[in-house]
DNA sequence: GTCTATATGCTGATAGAC
DNA sequence: GTCTATCAGCATATAGAC
């Protein structure tokens, strides 16, 4: 039963890692029972336990897997500023990944948005693990490029224009039901959408700064 | 047992109610449990489904308590724009309002942030009362403020600038540990960075829109 | 009104047959 | 490796003593 047509032995560990990480991404770690993951895996309830130590070990396989290779598009976008034009370019590619990340429903990328989205109201033990992971690094790009603009900003002035500016993509990783008919736009392409906001974004950015130098202090 | 010291009964639906409402903001409707909510008001197992039929009933109860007078100190904010100062000033009690709303701990604002914060990444029945209830009314206002700056914008244009203009602020709705690292200043107080905050939302708003027409359209 | 005791169901995890 | 059967624990909810 367990094989395929071809007679191939089929992975059970696969099916239930791939079943697993369509709920954890749906409805959270509390929510998601191990029993429901086995039932769309067409595994057992014990098979479960018997693959993965414990639903723990398991939400863990799936989390580090989702994250492997996450930021990795973005490159050395801050060495790549030279002038207003380059700066102006980066703040494009930046704000494109993360609206394409929270946005676009390509299946391992809604695993991450749905990750985060999950562990921002509801934390588990492995939040420190994207916040400082993953999440830092990437939003330090985007305070690096803004530090350009302002590189002898009081911190705390920064800090306030830093979030704000941050707020004007990240609010979309929230976007369940009814959520979304705020903030989407059901007239437009998924992809249209994306390149509108983030062009909209970047506009809002350049109306009040522009780039001044490339060499910033750190945080 | 049920006595205060002056011997008037103690209202122990009151102390549950004022239990429930602690746990649901800190935990979530989903992590708390009757048991919980019943020895933090010292009262009985049974007495929480007594006084209320079920959780689901104490939930409820909870949640019309605290959006009941939810938006009201806004008042007629879009009737009092006339100018450019006036507009501005508009934008600047708004912004106060929502900032305080979600950064201010006070404890009535507090629950209404974290039962909002809940919702949003674990919808339960309840969401669509706050969604139109409470949020689309006060996110209007922001909506037909600006407006009155692009009165002529094309639907779509214009929503993509309202959804991430919006985000500047709905972005500290999330800010348990550790995400709040990221948003807070840890170095002010919460007064002071909430006009900060406030302040740098609205310079970034002027420094590309101007108010032009207090005549709108509706959505 | 307030309590104890308990019914009923679902959870994660495991023992042991095959 | 994969299954059935079952464990102990906790959930919500209720019946009935006082």
């Amino acid at each position: 039963m367990r094989k395929t047509v071809d007679g191939r032995a089929k992975s059970v560990r696969g099916d239930i890692l791939a079943a697993a990480r369509e709920l954890f991404a749906e409805k959270g770690y509390r929510d998601t029972t191990v029993r429901e993951i086995a039932r769309r895996a067409g595994a057992n309830g014990a098979a479960v336990n018997y693959y993965f130590r414990s639903k723990d070990a398991l939400y863990e396989a799936v989390f580090d897997e989702a994250f492997e290779t996450f930021g990795r598009p973005l490159g050395d976008l801050v060495g790549s500023v030279r002038d207003q034009a380059t700066w102006r370019a980066a703040l494009e590619k930046w704000f494109d990944f993360m609206l394409g990340l929270f946005l676009l429903d390509d299946p391992r990328q809604a695993l991450v948005r749905r990750l985060v989205a999950q562990e921002r109201s509801s934390p588990t033990e492995f939040c420190r693990r994207i916040y400082d992971g993953v999440f830092v690094p990437v939003v330090d790009v985007f305070r690096a490029l803004l530090r350009m603009a302002l590189p002898d900003e009081p911190a705390e002035s920064f800090q306030a224009q830093f979030a704000t500016l941050l707020g004007m993509c990240t609010c979309f990783i929230h976007r369940d039901p009814p959520w979304d008919e705020i903030i989407l736009c059901p007239a437009m392409e998924r992809e249209a959408w994306v390149r509108t906001l983030r062009d909209q974004i970047v506009a809002t950015i350049v109306a009040r700064y522009s780039f001044r130098t490339s060499r910033v202090a750190p945080r």
